[in-house]
DNA sequence: ATGAAAGCGCTAACAT
DNA sequence: ATGTTAGCGCTTTCAT
């Protein structure tokens, strides 16, 4: 493998000076900047990375943290992220968490383990301890899809859109709306609270009792869900699910009761996976805007990372509400 | 941050005995290994990657390459190798390729800048001189779900498979039988002739005019190949896309146009990813083990970087026709 | 069984 | 503008 040494040698210069020109410093005269180029053009070489991370204290990778389900959801997401973190120059590391406190804890012990220049959260840890140690290390940490309080983090307002969500099946004259959602994670309750606003508005009353929480976001979930709900009794005309994944469980029980989705029940998602637009029928959700999601956070984390600690900021960004076939009005 | 000078000077020993309780080696006397495991245990230390990398010559990486479309299959394929790999110590780094020449030349000296200890291609890259190229590296490469002569590979037998899923549709009677495929992609290629070969064997001329090519695995090129098909004639009762992704789009065309799965145009997919048991209907397909397959993957090219150059097996692991609700007898 | 010393490839501070 | 030097944290001879 050809070294920095290597090169300086055959230009009969320094190894400090051809640093220089790698790195695109000043103070190389023209001549001899030439030459290094043509040298590393004609040898190949590319610097040693694990030297460079040695002595600038720094890794060039950022780890991102997802739930272990790497549902489609976090794999789309992680796509728009991947991308303009790679034209920073930074790599990525995958970490993986469970459900499970014990699992939170070693996930921060990983962390540590690795020498990261940031993290970036796209699935909230639920031991709020976890971000104290983060702050401790002064380890830049910057969540996408979800609000943390003290970190910069980029979102939509989940629950103004649940709401809107919510608001368009009343507005579709449904009032026995049920919801599959979780309780775990703070998305969950966000969307959760939506939902209730949107009912109270209504003045439809109980909102409570209209909720199945369960514990993630997986297709399976969400047939478990819509089972529970059609035990406890199916006397509704419409269901809310706290994401894509959920619903499209949903639906997948509901098809197989033969019951019709929307003739019989109208079913709104949450996300705007992919997938989504692909089913039958045509799943009626809020975007959110992942791709701007994605840029924003590695943006964000790079400019964090170099720029010092300037931690604490909260943007959100713009979401949709799509109507496609899964919703309709009251019959 | 705590180093291993740290937890000599405090255990009053030298770097070189700490190192070696660190790394399980003999010769160290069971009271001092002790006190130094205390050590690390209260100190929280760590060892720092980089500076072991560079003087083990080693990255503990492992780089993935994959097409940029990041598909389903792929994002599930993933998930199943990330984990046996994690756990030999590894870490993944992604490499995505497009579908043009330059692409796959720049993917390659992205493959060589970094030090990777090995290489898993969950992708084929279609210019043979790639691996050549690797091969002059001296580099561990494995293939996983495609086989590549000259390096180890886990994956099934497509063709066969292929011919299965046909032969599926055949004994349900149909005989004007369709597919969406890929000529680019050898695993296209290789799912085409057991198309072919199962045709045949019924009887069935003019093979080839039945098949359409696309660029690529995604549903998005599935709607193009559907309605391609459509546009030459509607005169088939059935339908094999080369992929599930393919398959999803197709029948989203299929429902579109008003041409009901199964009782219009039988469809058969080939995977097996998640969302096909969501579909409606239900998608029949060919199983790949992927869980198999990830592990089995991380294991050979684990032994292939630790234990030297054996390189040129090929494992071919078993397939399963999983027949669901997208085809049905021809009426 | 243990320590001293060298060196992996690079950058940066300090000379010049 | 350029070279010399030290050192990042670790492993591994080579002594002892």
């Amino acid at each position: 493998m050809v070294s920095i040494k290597d090169i300086a040698r055959q230009a009969g210069i320094s190894p400090s000076t051809v640093s220089r020109v790698v790195n695109g410093k000043k103070h190389v005269r023209a001549a001899k900047r030439e030459a290094v180029l043509k040298l590393i053009e004609e040898t190949g070489y590319v610097p040693n990375n694990a030297a460079r991370s040695m002595v600038l204290q720094r890794s060039f990778t950022v780890g991102i943290v997802l739930a272990d389900t790497f549902n489609m959801f976090q794999r789309q997401l992680f796509s728009f992220i991947e991308r303009p973190l790679g034209s920073f120059g930074y790599h990525t590391r995958f970490f993986f968490v469970k459900f499970e406190r014990s699992s939170e804890e070693e996930c921060l012990t990983r962390l540590k383990a690795e020498k990261l220049d940031g993290i970036i959260m796209i699935h909230e840890i639920q031991n709020p301890s976890f971000y104290d140690s983060v702050k401790k290390l002064e380890l830049p940490l910057v969540t996408a899809t979800f609000n943390q309080p003290g970190f910069p983090s980029i979102h939509i307002h989940e629950e103004d859109a649940a709401h809107d969500a919510v608001n368009h099946l009343i507005n579709l004259g449904h009032r026995k709306i049920k919801m599959i959602s979780t309780d775990g994670l703070s998305s969950g309750t966000r969307r959760t609270k939506g939902f209730f606003r949107a009912l109270e508005a209504a003045g439809i009353k109980g909102a409570e009792e209209h909720v199945i929480f369960v514990r993630q976001y997986t297709t399976e979930f969400g047939m478990y869900g819509m089972r529970e709900l059609l035990l406890r009794k199916h006397d509704f005309s419409a269901v809310f699910a706290a994401t894509d994944e959920l619903a499209i469980g949903a639906m997948r029980v509901l098809k197989d009761k033969g019951i019709r989705v929307p003739e019989d029940v109208s079913v709104v998602g949450f996300d705007d996976i992919d997938i989504s637009n692909y089913f039958m029928p045509r799943l009626t959700t809020i975007r959110q805007p992942l791709n701007e999601i994605g840029e924003r956070t590695a943006q964000i984390l790079h400019k964090y990372i170099t720029g010092g600690r300037d931690a604490g900021a909260d943007m959100v960004l713009p979401y949709q509400l799509i109507i496609r076939e899964s919703t309709c009005a009251l019959k």
